[in-house]
DNA sequence: GCAATTTGACCAGT
DNA sequence: ACTGGTCAAATTGC
């Protein structure tokens, strides 16, 4: 409500894992009216300390206990600069099978879940336009994915993509190493900003969400 | 001792 | 009045 007032946000689905390469501090937990698991709300450790307003919720589908829908609020400007941008910049986009940058010139940093090898995909937001980073840190959660799906919202819901799809059919993907980087498959949310963010401007079958 | 998590309370929007 | 999001004190783990 509050946080995610007018704001347009990115839902993910995932399984295996809620991790996406940034460090959240969870601050809250609440029973959903018509779902029988809790919302997990978190925000960006760096909140204090620089201000990040990236705000996640983490909600398990009903239908099936392995999926989670995460949904992102705002723009991480806490990894701009930093190590993971100079990660970043070091290692190539060579795969970044995971995140979708939406726009920003530079590549937003995030890798998503960078320690968790395994985890999949990420998508971010910002209505600030702010670049998103990634973190090189990631906080491994107790979710366990083996397969994601990605989605926009501006709203609400959609349809799960057709990208959902192949990703089921991946099984388990193995992340190439242990410490994909961060760089990896980053999407650009300055490009969501502009856009009606809908969910056409994801080219599923385009992105590599799995490894 | 410090930092993160848990959990109940409070607040805002509908 | 109800529901959902955030705050903050208490608790727990490192």
């Amino acid at each position: 409500m509050r946080a995610s007032g007018g704001e347009k946000a990115a839902r993910v689905e995932r399984r295996r894992t809620a991790e996406d390469g940034f460090i959240w501090r969870k601050y809250g937990q609440k029973e959903i009216h018509n779902n029988k698991h809790p919302r997990l709300y978190f925000r960006c450790t760096y909140k204090h300390d620089i201000g990040c307003p990236a705000t996640r919720q983490v909600q398990q589908a009903e239908d099936d206990p392995s999926l989670y829908v995460i949904t992102y609020f705002g723009d991480h400007t806490c990894c701009q600069g930093d190590a993971a941008g100079a990660v970043l910049e070091a290692e190539d986009v060579k795969m970044q099978p995971f995140v979708i940058n939406f726009g920003s010139a530079t590549a937003s940093s995030g890798s998503p879940w960078l320690s968790s090898p395994s985890d999949t995909d990420d998508v971010r937001r910002s209505d600030s336009g702010a670049s998103g980073s990634s973190q090189a840190v990631c906080s491994p959660e107790e979710f366990e994915v083996k397969e994601a799906k990605v989605e926009s919202t501006s709203e609400d819901s959609q349809t799960v993509d057709p990208a959902a799809a192949e990703l089921s059919s991946s099984a388990d993907f193995s992340c190439a190493s242990p410490a994909w980087d961060p760089l990896s498959g980053c999407l650009d949310w300055d490009h969501f900003g502009d856009s009606p963010f809908d969910c056409e401007f994801l080219d599923f079958d385009a992105i590599p969400l799995f490894q």
